[in-house]
DNA sequence: CAACGCGCTTAGAACAATTCTAATCTATGA
DNA sequence: TCATAGATTAGAATTGTTCTAAGCGCGTTG
């Protein structure tokens, strides 16, 4: 007998959870559920909160808070650093760039293979690299 | 007779303010005379504040931000964003990219020639290209 | 030179995003 | 089933930034 998309979502959600080592709350399942529905997408924790209220998710601001950092501590998100005022988080952790709407405050994946960036001088001593980040901020017109 | 440094440095500071079209205040005057003492500075509204109470210029932290937008208008400072939890500004206007070393929050320019992208995608349909940051992020070790 | 007006500065309040707190709940392993 | 470590929560607290409204001062005009 099928299951329904929602519980495949869900089991693969605590399939994720489980390989991070995070307990499948139901918060937890419900917010990735609704994270990993796409592969590349782009939340703050304020939209994340009103998409889990709207699906009627019932969690607490705090709680989204806490599982994007757990959930960006175990690799399942990284954060994007494009906007002073917000923080979004990215559920595409693999290599790749962005261009930033300025306008709208949206951010579209740029992969990875398609940009190259050379010329990048040593780390000062005793640093090294993390991670390049480029960010193409463009605006309408 | 010779003119005292600081003298100096404030006619330089009221010569770009009135090329900039803003009124030569006390306090624009003491911020500038700060700020462009070195040509590739990056401080915060907090940092600079401070920095002005030590030196004793008595400034109010709203007009320190208000100065920095205003000098960002002008298109005598640049915004930096790289850090969600503080906007950092630079006085390098020109071509030029960044490391940051994330453990102590620190800004350093890395020339424009230095580093080169390429493959960047055409911007979004409507959409026209602003600028393209490149941050380099270094830690210690 | 006096007076005016507009822009500037200011302290403190307000705000928005985020984090903290401490009480309550729940998943898990014995 | 029970105990417990860990998770969730509402609401308070914190932090960086912006707003507000009152007073000040720079440059101009009469």
């Amino acid at each position: 007998m099928a299951k329904m998309e929602r519980e495949i979502r869900l089991d693969a959600a605590a399939a994720r959870l489980k390989a991070a080592g995070l307990r499948p709350t139901r918060q937890r399942l419900e917010l990735a559920r609704l994270l990993f529905a796409a592969h590349d997408r782009h939340v703050t924790a304020e939209s994340l909160a009103e998409e889990g209220a709207r699906a009627g998710v019932k969690v607490s601001l705090a709680t989204v808070y806490n599982t994007l950092h757990q959930f960006q501590a175990a690799g399942l998100l990284r954060q994007v650093v494009v906007d002073a005022s917000r923080t979004y988080f990215d559920t595409n952790v693999g290599d790749h760039q962005h261009f930033f709407l300025e306008n709208e405050g949206l951010l579209i994946d740029i992969p990875g293979e398609e940009i190259s960036i050379s010329g990048v001088p040593a780390a000062p001593l005793g640093m090294s690299v993390d991670r390049v980040d480029v960010v193409v901020r463009v605006r309408r017109q």
